[in-house]
DNA sequence: CTTTATTTTTAGTTAAGTCTAAAAATAAAG
DNA sequence: CTTTATTTTTAGACTTAACTAAAAATAAAG
């Protein structure tokens, strides 16, 4: 139905939407697609022929609600899969975001319909992201950062912002995975780093840390 | 490592050098990729200057060493995805065709690796067709075609020779799949048709269906 | 409210893979 | 052993999706 390539600017397009608020700029996609502007502008000009997307030159890019459920049908692919990959192949966290980007553009409903179930229809992909449903609908959840947590609060690890292998990797090493339950014993506001607790240990880590983990309170 | 495009192509010759003896003929590629004899020339000296095939104009093609290995692991990949869409997601064996094209793309050892592991390192596909080990060598069997059987003998059903969807569902209908025994009651020499037991049933069947049915005598 | 910097778009190429139409080689028929 | 038919290849064109370089629009700075 759409090419490869069309499936990975709106799967581009959605993210860049519900991080920033507002039209996406065509140096947004290009960077996050690792790509050039004047190869999005190209891109751009056939989505909106396709009535994909709504497109004002020099004024950004929004997904149309055809657009916007093609992206979420990727997503929920490429999640699903992540689910298969971890849950059922004992693949790690870290290991699997490639694989699901190949997967996630294989065609077929049907596929999809019966991994799901077989996955026993899971709401949160191996990261702790939604996996959107059949309508592209993503269930929210009280999450936040846990930059945003007070000190001498409790929440549970619920999922990650960034899902770089060194990151999720770094996690590991601290024992840190969803399900952990992370308590902040102290925050210091000069740089926004925290001391916290996991399990028996306490130790350090930096706002970047922080910012890229999202807990919910307990 | 390589384009769709190519591993089509390589798989397709694969295929054929099975099939007839000797080199593959330009027009039986396109015939069998449904594509031009012109489109076929193009790709198949790409793959020669890659050392993938040896070609040599007017006289036909064949795979190098590399070009039967990659071949192999494609339709190592294809065969294995098979039995993952069969046994795990309850496909029916005529609907997991068009699918695993797809996913016999699917770049990455490790996945291929876990995948079959997972499925218990099956030996056929669910059409009785051999799956490839890592290095692309196919398991042997003592199958024959049903037509080669005389009357009174048994054989035990193998594998389909042609996969159709229409083939399919008519040895559905006739409750033939792998595994069923079946017995020769009675063979027309003039048209080669046949009486066969299965089951319970008795009943007729032309030729073209005897010599699309693999079976191991017992 | 000009000048400068940044962002975005246009114009023109390129590569992969396909096609049609015509030419060349091989095979078959008389 | 020519003529005809078939197969295969070449040549040229098209499409998709990318790129570079230059032009145009917008935003920021003085």
């Amino acid at each position: 139905m759409f090419t490869l390539a069309e499936e990975n600017y709106l799967k581009a397009i959605f993210h860049l939407e519900h991080e920033g608020s507002g039209e996406v700029s065509t140096n947004a996609i290009a960077e996050s697609m690792e790509t050039k502007p004047s190869s999005v502008t190209d891109m751009i000009q056939k989505l909106a022929e396709k009535k994909l997307v709504v497109y004002k030159r020099y004024k950004g890019t929004l997904l149309t609600e055809k657009g916007k459920k093609i992206a979420a049908n990727v997503i929920r692919k490429h999640r699903l899969w992540e689910v298969f990959l971890v849950d059922k192949l004992n693949f790690h966290w870290d290991e699997v975001h490639e694989i699901a980007e190949q997967l996630e553009h294989i065609q077929s409903e049907e596929l999809i319909t019966r991994l799901d179930k077989f996955l026993g229809s899971p709401d949160f992909d191996p990261h702790g992201d939604p996996i959107p449903d059949k309508n592209g609908v993503l269930k929210r959840t009280e999450k936040k950062l846990l930059s945003q947590i007070e000190k001498n609060q409790k929440g549970v690890c619920v999922g990650v912002k960034e899902s770089s292998a060194d990151f999720l990797q770094y996690l590991d090493k601290k024992k840190i995975s969803i399900g952990t339950k992370i308590t902040v014993l102290g925050k210091e506001f000069f740089d926004g780093s925290m001391i916290i607790q996991v399990g028996n240990e306490q130790f350090f880590i930096s706002h970047k840390i922080a910012e890229n983990l999202y807990v919910q309170t307990l």
